[in-house]
DNA sequence: GGCGCAG
DNA sequence: CTGCGCCAACGCATC
DNA sequence: GATGCG
């Protein structure tokens, strides 16, 4: 998930205004994101880039806009992508908290994070008043309509919360964010998953494995509600820093560069309130535009990488899953985080 | 992408 | 009419 | 205490 982090951090680089001399050229953009920002703005639009057309009843506009160089990614592309999607995606995004990715000039421009409806609205989506104090409504994508939509509004990327709006303050799934150091093979990274998904056996708890659509894997373990949002963070760290004792040359549960060197960071803090991670399904914000695609366990050792699948190769993956979804079982799962869990590994790393 | 606001 | 700002925010680690 | 990163 860190992935998309990078993008917002573009925007959020942008900087006190005036903290930087314009001096010789009263053009020069204050910082590179200005200047992407800028770039497109003052140009036209040509007008086959300003084709329209209506998919699911929502006007589409800008339908040739290339929003990824990389690949050649045109926006209509993207929508017709999440609309085929829909029915593997809204199974995971309903009801959900949802944190968007928007690239309004595509992935050269400047892109923002939104979690709150803001002035102008999103169509379609689903307001939630009152579940982030002080901010105005969070925002949930519950339709196909809605998907369209926010596809419509460049949204690229998106993330969700480990509780339904129904149950805000109790997590239904327990997440761990698989990254690694990108001078590491592959091999490593499937080693590390199959340890953890190894220990939460032991745990007596199942787990679900996706490609991250960036460097990594996201292992998910559903739950029944039951914990709160502190005792599900504490049974993830515990995990992480169980797993780091183990095998203290391959993995890390310490955010940090120093920690990280030639190492795979388990980023547990995915599991605290108000935390997201990239949707299964959903495409990253990134050059090549990786997809985060669930897989069997039994796939595993035949990935080849956290961004195997993309927007452009997505399709042959849904059509061969179409009657063999590798999630199937993921929705009769019945399990609870007890404090016992995390009491034992806790007592099991002195 | 689109809204509100300043010029 | 045009241009511009805005559209998240938090724990953790490091210095 | 202020940054920087995920």
């Amino acid at each position: 998930m860190q992935d998309a982090r990078n993008a917002p951090s573009r925007t959020s680089a942008r900087t006190p205004r005036g903290e930087r001399a314009r001096t010789s050229d009263a053009a020069a953009p204050a910082t590179p994101a200005a200047s992407v920002h800028r770039l497109p703005r003052t140009t036209r639009r040509r007008r086959d880039d300003a084709a329209e057309t209506e998919i699911d009843g929502i006007r589409i506009t800008s339908t040739r806009r290339v929003i990824d160089a990389d690949s050649g990614t045109h926006k209509l592309e993207l929508v017709r992508y999440y609309e085929r999607a829909a029915p593997w995606i809204l199974p995971h995004l309903r009801d959900r908290p949802v944190s968007l990715v928007r690239a309004p000039r595509g992935l050269s421009g400047e892109m923002f994070f939104q979690r709150h409806s803001a002035r102008a609205p999103l169509p379609e989506l689903t307001e939630h008043e009152g579940l982030d104090p002080g901010h105005p409504p969070l925002l949930t994508i519950d339709t196909a309509r809605a998907l369209v939509s926010a596809a419509q509004m460049d949204v690229i990327e998106l993330h969700t919360w480990n509780a339904s709006v129904h149950d805000i303050e109790r997590p239904d799934r327990v997440l761990f964010d698989l990254d690694p150091d990108p001078a590491l093979g592959w091999d490593r990274v499937i080693e590390v998953a199959q340890s953890t998904r190894a220990l939460l056996a032991e745990l007596k708890l199942e787990s679900f494995c996706k490609t991250s659509g960036g460097r990594g894997l996201h292992i998910v373990v559903p739950l029944t509600p039951a914990a709160g949002w502190e005792d599900a963070k504490a049974f993830a760290r515990a995990v992480a820093q169980h797993l780091a004792a183990v095998w203290p040359t391959q993995i890390t549960a310490t955010m940090g560069p120093e920690h990280r060197k030639k190492k795979i960071f388990i980023d547990y803090l995915r599991n605290a309130r108000g935390a997201s991670t990239a949707l299964a399904y959903g495409v990253r914000a990134r050059p090549g535009m990786g997809v985060s695609v669930p897989i069997d366990w039994d796939e595993l050792a035949s990935t080849t990488g956290g961004a195997q699948w993309t927007l452009a190769t997505i399709d042959a993956r849904l059509t061969q899953i179409e009657h063999a979804d590798p999630w199937a079982a993921y929705g009769r799962v019945r399990q609870k985080l007890t404090a016992e869990l995390t009491l034992g590994l806790e007592a099991a790393g002195k």
